[in-house]
DNA sequence: ATATTAATACCGACCAGTCGGTCAAAATAA
DNA sequence: TTATTTTGACCGACTGGTCGGTATTAATAT
């Protein structure tokens, strides 16, 4: 009179892993159910017990990827205090999530992104809203310029534009760390971009803060 | 003995023009070859006596908004003398290639983009490339950095970095634009962006040169 | 203990729809 | 008439999702 009980929360977190290495693998467009099905070492049928569709999986690794990075951004912002610090930080933690040696890992995102915009204007079913999340990002980098400007330290920049700026950058050499590895300089790219994004935002000097990680 | 003559490349032309309507309107992955060729008044059929595949007109496509980019940007090149000048113009060019009200070029670049990402790694037919484009876009930037360098103007940043930097903002921002159209301030956006990525590079007085347009 | 049983999990063959590409016939221009 | 172009019906490969049946588990009865 009682059935089998499995834990259907850790099942749906053992395929969405499963299927996220395999869009890393293979691209999002390109996967099919049975490859997500093998890679999860599960019957096809089975992850219709779990998913309604190929959507679902697909906006359940999009929300799972995300929601990492959200908590890692809540820490910072609540640590530090000093805002140019912060948005150092917030550099070094997008540029080292993709950048790291889960390359892979950007090529998903990548496929995330060319969905989502795809799917802007049509009703898009709520799945994914890529959109709401690009306001959401921009609001906190343009939150950390505002800080910074009440407290005297930042020059007079337009916060919101400012935020679209650095997040477009963040994401740009993104695309090109993934496709120009070899070529770029990933460390010296960052570095730049770090220096570039946060001293055109100081007042005077440069060095009230280092920018360098002491050695 | 001498039958019907047709322009063959003109309507190769016509039919990449529906084509590149069509992948604006739906997207590329959601276009299907009956599209094009409603589009193109034609039939199904003879798509395929001036293509090879779907894969050809999007390679074709591909290629006919890049090579427009391409001689606007020689052009830039081959006439105004400072660095900074020229700097500004091909940053004014992109923004407004894309910003402009062609917003629906914006979505099929992204397109190109995204399969360009998924085509990195495997043979990818030496279709499409996307690589190539912007390691040589990313020359172009470097070269002019350079050479305000060599004519000591700019400061002593890694052009190369500096290069991926730029070339990325402007990718991403697009990204953003296309998405947030009516949130973010674009003229604003573009404005912050020039300034930036300008002003930093610039060695003293940012206002050796004048990024305003006279008005 | 252990056999029974009911509730659930699991599975993969199958279905129905889709779409890129082909080809034989029709249309067309010279 | 004839070389060439155009065409859309057709083909076949592919794939997301379904469904009937099987396996597994745990509460219950003995």
């Amino acid at each position: 009179m009682a059935p089998k009980i499995v834990d259907r929360e850790a099942k749906k977190e053992q395929i969405v892993h499963a299927a996220i290495g395999v869009f890393a693998e293979k691209g999002v467009a390109n996967t099919k159910m049975i490859d997500i099905a093998r890679a999860a070492a599960i019957g096809k049928g089975t992850i219709y017990e779990y998913f309604r569709s190929k959507e679902d999986i697909f906006a359940a690794a999009y929300n799972r990827m995300n929601r990492e990075m959200e908590m890692k951004i809540g820490q910072i912002l609540s640590g530090s205090e000093h805002p140019a610090v912060q948005l150092q930080m917030i550099f070094d933690l997008s540029l080292d999530y993709f950048g790291h040696d889960a390359v892979e890992f950007s090529a998903v995102m990548m496929d995330f992104w060319a969905e989502g915009i795809r799917r802007k204007s049509p009703e898009m079913m709520g799945v994914i809203n890529l959109k709401e999340i690009y306001d959401q990002y921009r609001e906190i980098i343009a939150g950390i310029v505002r800080n910074g400007q009440r407290q005297g330290l930042f020059i007079d920049v337009d916060p919101v534009s400012y935020a679209s700026l650095a997040i477009g950058a963040l994401d740009g050499m993104l695309l090109q760390m993934v496709m120009s590895a070899e070529i770029i300089d990933i460390a010296r790219v960052k570095e730049t971009f770090k220096r570039t994004m946060i001293q055109c935002l100081q007042k005077e000097k440069p060095n009230t803060i280092n920018p360098e990680k002491k050695k």
